[in-house]
DNA sequence: GTCGCCCGTTCAGGCCACTGTCAGGTAACG
DNA sequence: CGTTACCTGACAGTGGCCTGAACGGGCGAC
């Protein structure tokens, strides 16, 4: 599952992404409104941590705004505002879960466990890439009906590349997803991952820019 | 939002693109469903208008295979043909809405701005040089519906002439661009790209000033 | 522990598109 | 007309990219 956090607080932040990491499902963690407005145009979630006090405006903003636009993906709101007045206003503005901070983070699993259970249960929401079928969730992937298996760096990489099809990525960027922000490689390692994911794909499911980076191709390999 | 016309009347056509494009969104113009098959593979469309009638091809065959590859993108069928077998073979073909000729621009308008409202936008801001279009984010160009490749040289020299339309710019500056600043180059570079810039985007897109230096054409070529 | 396996990373060799240069041709200007 | 500035096809060198192969570490089986 692809979770997005929306929280500025860097410490409560890493302790949930950590967590829910671990849990198994795909974390992205913005800080601010304006990067999660960011995030939800260029990604789909299945489900969305929600802090309301944040830097640049107030987390019902947020919500509102994508529930007019039809968006129905899961919410949960995470708070230190424990008044019931609060808690109504946020599930009448499409909140689907309320968690009042200091929260444990096991009760916090059990939560995103409830929506990924209800998820599960729905038709699958798969993305199609070309002869690509894939289940971000389950980290499943298949070609033509039949099943590829990927390492964790290989996904990893794809993942990026699932966010909006076509869209071009930079070495660099890819390099952030598989190590530490910042974090510098000598060798060609994205090289080598874009060419076994090519074996895996398909010779011409990734295509090279000279010089710029790579972009997923969105069609038949 | 970036629209895929595929029409091979010419005049229909230019009409269409030209109602598309005031209403603000980018058109890719193609005749024939060779040229649009091209088109999705290296572009992502928001929505695809598409004539049936075409001289290689009828456009369900484009319609089916484009759905059976998983691509969603909203498709418009535009057609003479207004006999409901046609229609509701169109529909379960996997159009999204059906437009008899001859039509209303304003009409067009509408429902194409009904798929811009369902559509959550695009963040790569396109450019729009006469026949020209930019993405400069995913460093991406077509004319007049075309893509087109430019290298890495080519870009940089490209991307100085955007970001002042119409100015003149000297080969000293044009130079900067391609260099470290101050690096003197003796040959003839900025007139070799030059050159190739011009095969690729068109003979009149930039003009020489003579003694001067260059300017890029900010109308159609 | 120790063995075996798989994954992540690095390296080296080869390929080919891009780059920069030049030379011969063309257009502008007096 | 001559002179100057510019255009462009051709070409060799090079650097970016691809990929098979090998190394080493982590982890599970036993």
């Amino acid at each position: 599952m692809r979770v997005l956090l929306v929280e500025d607080t860097t410490g409560l932040g890493e302790a949930v992404r950590d967590q829910i990491s671990e849990d198994g499902h795909a974390v992205d963690w913005v800080q601010s409104l304006c990067f999660a407005e960011t995030s939800v145009k260029t990604t789909t979630y299945n489900l969305i941590l929600l802090d309301l006090m944040l830097p640049d405006g107030h987390g019902f903003d947020f919500l509102k705004k994508l529930r007019a636009t039809g968006d129905a993906t899961p919410i949960i709101i995470l708070t230190a505002k424990d008044q019931v007045s609060d808690r109504i206003a946020g599930l009448n503005a499409g909140a689907d879960d309320y968690l009042v901070k200091p929260f444990d983070l096991s009760e916090l699993s059990a939560r995103v466990a409830a929506v990924a259970r209800r998820y599960r249960g729905n038709p699958n929401p798969l993305v199609r890439i070309g002869d690509l079928e894939v289940d971000l969730g389950d980290h499943r992937l298949s070609r033509n009906g039949q099943p590829v298996e990927l390492t964790a760096r290989e996904w990893a990489l794809f993942e990026g590349f699932l966010q909006r099809p076509g869209i071009l990525l930079s070495r660099a960027q890819l390099e952030d997803r598989l190590y530490e922000f910042g974090a510098e490689i000598e060798s060609n390692t994205i090289e080598v991952y874009i060419s076994r994911l090519r074996k895996k794909l398909g010779r011409d499911a990734i295509v090279t820019v000279r010089s710029m980076g790579y972009r997923l191709n969105s069609y038949d390999h």
